[in-house]
DNA sequence: AATATAAATGCAATATAATTGCATTTATAT
DNA sequence: ATATAAATGCAATTATATTGCATTTATATT
């Protein structure tokens, strides 16, 4: 799902100015398939960056639609980086997540989003779906013991 | 959706005190067939009820399988009364979720949530679908300026 | 009806998370 | 090389959630 990215390109082409801190958010992002959440990222960066720049950034990258967000039960922010079709106006995040209840992972899985038919009335944008349960790597882990 | 609720007896259904203050919180609940997020509940019945308490009450039913909780784009919890088939051990909360990003309103919606095919090695034991679109009171507002 | 007791509540204090204002630093256009 | 507009870091503030404990309340038992 993530191919590798070019942070220097993608800060360009969002006429975002090119700063230390802004390129490793997006590396860090970008280590992994499955989504950071705001307190792993503070954890990783933050002898690097300061807790509010990384909200900043974080922020300033979902408006633009560089990253997006998914909110996981707790309400913790978690952030995966977009499908190229993603703009500021309009997030096609049409794939499902699938957020692990043992390790607290959200992965987003290559399944589309079914479509659900809206009553009369509502006009639907984005549909979420997000799916969970116990991913492949923590299932593994029980077989093991 | 939400037929009129008795709160004595989902009260002693679960085994819990019968205290006013957990009557009312059922009651505010109930008034409506959309969830209610824990800001607005706390300034509903911030003067009869001590925040902390209400923080307690709201666990304890979502614990319970009286309430589930919806959390909406911000990371606020919201609050819907769970159909009767909602336990301690699993929540069937499988109807699809209505945010309006106008009133910012969850709606339940009488739509089931569609079965999507995990990966291999992925096991979901629940999942939840959330639109985010205006809803039908928004739309006609918009209609009517 | 009175009462023992286990649980729930409210308050104060603490912890955690997010936001704002402002001085300093940094990127980039010229 | 430098001007300037923007980003960063720090301090302070605000908002949100949790914990401990004394007091109050519900209910089971007599």
């Amino acid at each position: 799902m993530n191919m590798k990215i070019d942070p220097t390109n993608i800060l360009k082409e969002h006429a975002l100015k090119h700063t230390k801190q802004r390129v490793r958010v997006l590396e860090e992002i970008a280590l992994d398939t499955v989504a950071i959440s705001q307190p792993e990222l503070e954890k990783k960066l933050g002898k690097e960056i300061d807790r509010v720049t990384l909200y900043r950034i974080l922020n300033i990258y979902e408006d633009k639609g560089i990253l997006h967000r998914i909110m996981d039960m707790n309400g913790t922010a978690n952030y995966a980086i977009c499908s190229s079709s993603c703009s500021a106006e309009h997030h096609h995040d049409e794939h499902i997540h699938f957020n692990c209840t043992t390790c607290n992972k959200i992965y987003c899985l290559d399944v589309a989003v079914p479509h659900s038919t809206m009553p009369k009335g509502f006009t639907a944008k984005t549909v979420n779906t997000t799916a969970y349960g116990t991913c492949e790597k923590c299932n593994l882990e029980v077989k093991k013991n």
